[in-house]
DNA sequence: TTTCTCACG
DNA sequence: ACGTACGTGAGAAAC
């Protein structure tokens, strides 16, 4: 028999968007409702086998109840924007699932489910209505059965007559005078003042209706006599508004609602533009003809992949085909690349994979192999190239000639995507299913590396699935004109940060072992200082026990809060020296301890036996900004400011005899961008003159005389820049320089008015990346910021916040690279030995030979200088010595 | 695994 | 009224 189900979208969309977390697309498109609305549909398809189906939409403001009742849902909060920018994504993907939709100016989606499943009934057909509206349940006969939303829409509670009575102890037709008695607050309608459900359930079990009820009137007694008696018309009323018109003109056919089952050609497509990647997954199923389609349509995937078991016999047969291999996997686990195990290679063809379990490099049938591998000239496709270089050194393996990494390039197309796997990368682009590598290798303690069968077959459809990325990549980059970007700066970039790393910097294994032994001292004194003064021995790194020290024993006022305690950080112990003697004492310790733990201890046991030195791994696809990142150990982070730390960097050697470390750094870099991108007049002309910004700005904020400047009017004005660069907050300026929020604010306002070109460039950022979703930099790295029209206060602020700091961070980041990749070519055109070491943000490090020491301390901070041509001078100021401390 | 703290630009 | 400065990684404790 045929099966309808009708849905009431409004209510379902509402619904939906409320129960769910807030989801964006990579584009800032609002997508929760649809997903939570989507998902429900597929599960109902999935449950319920329909023939037919419709979802009905309300439409327009004012319906014929208007007409009778201006009030009718008067009261109700303005639909949010978040919401009304789902509905036409919601018909949109209603009509790629091939789902017919219906609207009626006048009427409401109820009135032309009523309809509907009137007509459907009279000719014999089971319907099932799908809503979170109770008053649809007057419309349940023995054939059509209302479904109600539980838990949000994931949910949903069938009722049928039977249940109706169990619930209510009524006919369907009766939920009608319920309502009419009880009324509706969330449409507006008055119902009986006092008069709730309880009530109104016990004068219908009594009287049938409201007619009835209020006919009887005389059999009642007090309050609720008299409220009936005055509000009688009320009644009639809200009864006449709950009741469901059923005679809408509704102009679709029988054949118009079938349904047929979901195609995939059409909606793939919606599902991809939407992102819904567990969708994506699930549709392979619900489109599947029953049984577990899932799994057989990942088998048949799975075997229509051709994967060659290579064994030192087949070897030769490889080698013929290299000249082939458009794709490449070079798998291996390990979280540290330098120290990473290698499983296999994949290499992949369009025709067909072959897999080679990695033993078979190492013998003498592979030097075909090898020789492909190491040759630069030969372009190489593959995921995460950087790190299957690192890996392949450490086993005396050449890598060379990376042309696209998709691991790199799906960073640039959004770099605040977490899940840059090629699985994950296949569902974004709508490709054949690949499983998780966790789902094959397991993870954690449960990792184990597969069969060669399971991993070669595994790995094949990786490289199937990266043969089909890399041009949907290319023209994605090509698009968002990010091509330059990623095959000019890029790409080369991770040849050289991976030489980079290789080379590692040399530690001086025992001067650092001695500065552990002084910081050891110190901290023994203080631990024992600190028990006396406490009076107890505790855990002094635990900030729970800290806490019932300081604040429950001794009495000391709480500052600030964490979530789960006491907050002990170093701003509060500030505030609570004065109070007492311990805190100084803590602090103390607190500042050695770091040192020792994390600097001499973690640094020690990331110096690499074999080469004495520490080999860092820059990051490339992590920083929302386009920075780098630096692991194991990271060198982006080792003391400066203060001087017990900054000693650390003596440890820092050259790595020859004699030789020097050189290290420059970029004077005010992001400034001198913000001056650029903002055009701001005054900031351009302070940094053509070269002068010291944080005075000039506190020339322009206070309105004084160059000779004026105090230290703190100088110290406030450098704060200010700050704020300013990261998008400047007057919370956050008064939190940092602890002055009120009003004072702070007025500074804020003082600078706008003295750079008013910045001003502007804050405002139109703001509004540009408002209406594109994205921000850029100077180089067109993009950022993706969907909560830029949050109503959230807080996620709205920070992505705005954002949208001023990321292009001013991203394009210093960019022109730092940029630096990188054109020393690397300078140090190579002259035939140089010194090496590049070391990249901080806006500082470069080298170890030079004596006889280059002159020849480098010119060039590299001209190369940094001219990486590109702003509207404001580049400035970099370089320095040298024995070690990294002195070179400052 | 999450939370707190702190090192850097 | 809301409550945060932007971007990272690492160690230790607590869960």
């Amino acid at each position: 028999m045929d099966k309808l189900i009708l849905i009431d979208g409004n209510s379902i969309i509402y619904r939906a968007f409320f129960a769910m977390p807030p989801l964006t697309n990579s584009g800032g498109l609002h997508t929760n409702a649809v997903y939570g609305f989507t998902n429900m549909l597929l599960r109902l398809i999935q449950e319920e086998q329909p023939t037919h189906i419709l979802v009905a939409f309300d439409a327009g403001k004012t319906t014929f109840r208007h007409e009778g009742y201006q009030e009718y849902k008067g009261g109700r909060e303005k639909t949010p924007p978040e919401l009304s920018e789902q509905f036409p994504l919601m018909r949109e993907l209603l009509e790629s699932f091939g789902i017919a939709w219906f609207e009626l100016p006048g009427y409401e989606a109820d009135d032309i489910i009523g309809t509907l499943s009137k007509q459907a009934e009279d000719s014999d057909r089971e319907v099932l209505v799908v809503t979170g509206d109770k008053d649809m349940l007057q419309v349940v006969t023995g054939r059509v059965k209302v479904a109600l939303t539980r838990k949000g829409v994931s949910e949903v509670e069938p009722y049928g007559p039977k249940e109706i009575e169990e619930r209510y102890g009524l006919k369907p037709l009766q939920i009608i005078d319920l309502k009419g008695l009880m009324g509706d607050t969330s449409d507006n309608i008055p119902g009986v003042p006092g008069i709730g459900e309880k009530t109104a359930l016990k004068l219908l079990h009594q009287f049938g209706s409201v007619e009835e009820v209020l006919a009887h009137t005389d059999e009642l007694k007090g309050k609720m006599k008299e409220n009936l008696v005055n509000h009688a018309e009320d009644a009639r009323l809200s009864k006449q508004l709950a009741t469901i018109f059923r005679e809408v003109p509704v102009e679709r056919s029988w054949e118009d609602m079938q349904f047929s089952g979901i195609e995939e050609d059409k909606a793939v497509p919606m599902l991809r533009k939407l992102e819904f990647k567990s969708l994506l997954e699930r549709l392979s199923f619900t489109a599947g003809a029953g049984g577990n389609a899932a799994a057989d349509a990942d088998a048949a995937q799975a075997a229509d992949i051709n994967v060659t078991m290579v064994d030192a016999d087949t070897l030769p047969e490889v080698s013929g085909q290299l000249a082939e291999v458009e794709g490449m996997i070079i798998e291996s686990y390990g979280d540290n690349p330098h120290h990473a195990t290698l499983m296999g290679l994949l290499l992949s063809t369009p025709k067909r994979h072959f897999f080679l379990p990695f033993e078979l490099l190492k013998r003498e049938e592979a030097a075909d192999v090898l020789s492909w591998l190491a040759d630069e000239n030969i372009p190489k496709r593959g995921y995460d190239l950087h790190r299957a270089d690192l890996a392949l050194f450490w086993q005396g393996i050449t890598f060379a000639g990376a042309e696209h990494d998709v691991q790199l390039a799906a960073y640039l197309l959004d770099p605040t995507e977490n899940d840059q796997t090629i699985s994950g990368l296949a569902v974004k682009y709508g490709l054949p299913h690949v499983p998780a590598d966790e789902d094959v290798y397991g993870k954690g303690a449960k990792f184990k590396v597969p069969d060669p069968e399971t991993l070669g077959r595994h790995l094949a459809r990786k490289g199937d699935a990266l043969l089909r990325i890399v041009p949907l990549q290319r023209a994605d980059l090509e698009k968002y004109e990010m091509h330059g970007l990623f095959y000019d700066l890029e790409m080369p970039l991770s040849r050289i940060l991976a030489d980079m790393e290789k080379q590692g910097v040399a530690v001086n294994r025992e001067d650092l072992k001695e500065l552990g032994v002084e910081f050891e001292a110190q901290i023994n004194k203080l631990v024992a200082q600190i028990y006396e003064i406490a009076g107890q021995e505790f855990n002094l790194n635990s900030t729970k026990q800290l806490g019932e020290i300081l604040f429950d024993k001794l009495g000391l006022p709480v500052i600030k809060k964490t979530k789960t305690g006491y907050s002990t950080d170093a701003e509060v112990l500030e505030k609570l020296a004065p109070y007492h003697e311990i805190v100084q004492f803590i602090l103390e310790y607190r500042q050695l301890a770091k040192l020792q733990s994390t600097y001499v201890e973690g640094l020690l046991k990331e110096i690499m036996p074999q080469t004495g030195k520490v080999h860092t791994y820059f990051r490339q696809t992590v920083a929302a900004t386009g920075r780098l990142s630096s692991q194991y150990p990271n060198l982006q982070n080792i003391p400066i400011r203060l001087e017990e730390g900054r000693k650390i960097r003596k440890v820092f050697v050259p790595s020859e005899e004699g030789w020097f470390i050189l290290a420059a750094d970029y004077s005010q870099i992001e400034l001198r961008v913000l001056a650029h991108i903002s055009g701001d007049e005054g900031l351009q002309e302070a940094f053509l003159h070269d002068m010291d910004i944080h005075t000039k700005t506190a020339m322009d904020v206070f309105g004084v005389g160059p000779d004026e400047v105090d230290a703190n009017m100088r110290r406030s004005a450098k704060a200010v820049n700050f704020g300013i660069v990261y998008g400047i907050s007057d919370y956050g300026l008064s939190q940092n320089l602890n002055i009120t929020r009003k004072e702070a604010a007025r500074f804020i306002e003082q600078y706008f008015e003295a750079f008013q070109g910045v001003r502007r460039y804050m405002d139109e950022i703001v509004k540009d990346a408002k209406r594109d979703g994205y921000v850029k930099t100077l180089l067109e790295r993009r950022r993706y910021l969907p909560e830029i029209n949050a109503s959230n206060f807080n996620l709205r602020s920070f992505a705005e916040r954002t949208a001023m700091n990321t292009p001013i961070q991203g394009t210093a980041a960019d022109i730092i690279k940029l630096a990188m990749v054109k020393m690397d070519k300078a140090l190579y055109e002259h035939g140089l030995k010194s090496r590049m070491l070391l990249q901080v943000h806006d500082e470069l490090v080298f170890e030079v030979p004596p006889e280059e020491l002159d020849m480098m301390k010119k060039l590299v901070p001209e190369t940094m200088e001219n990486a590109i041509k702003l509207s404001v001078p580049l400035k970099a100021e370089v320095s040298s010595g024995d070690n990294w401390y002195e070179a400052k």
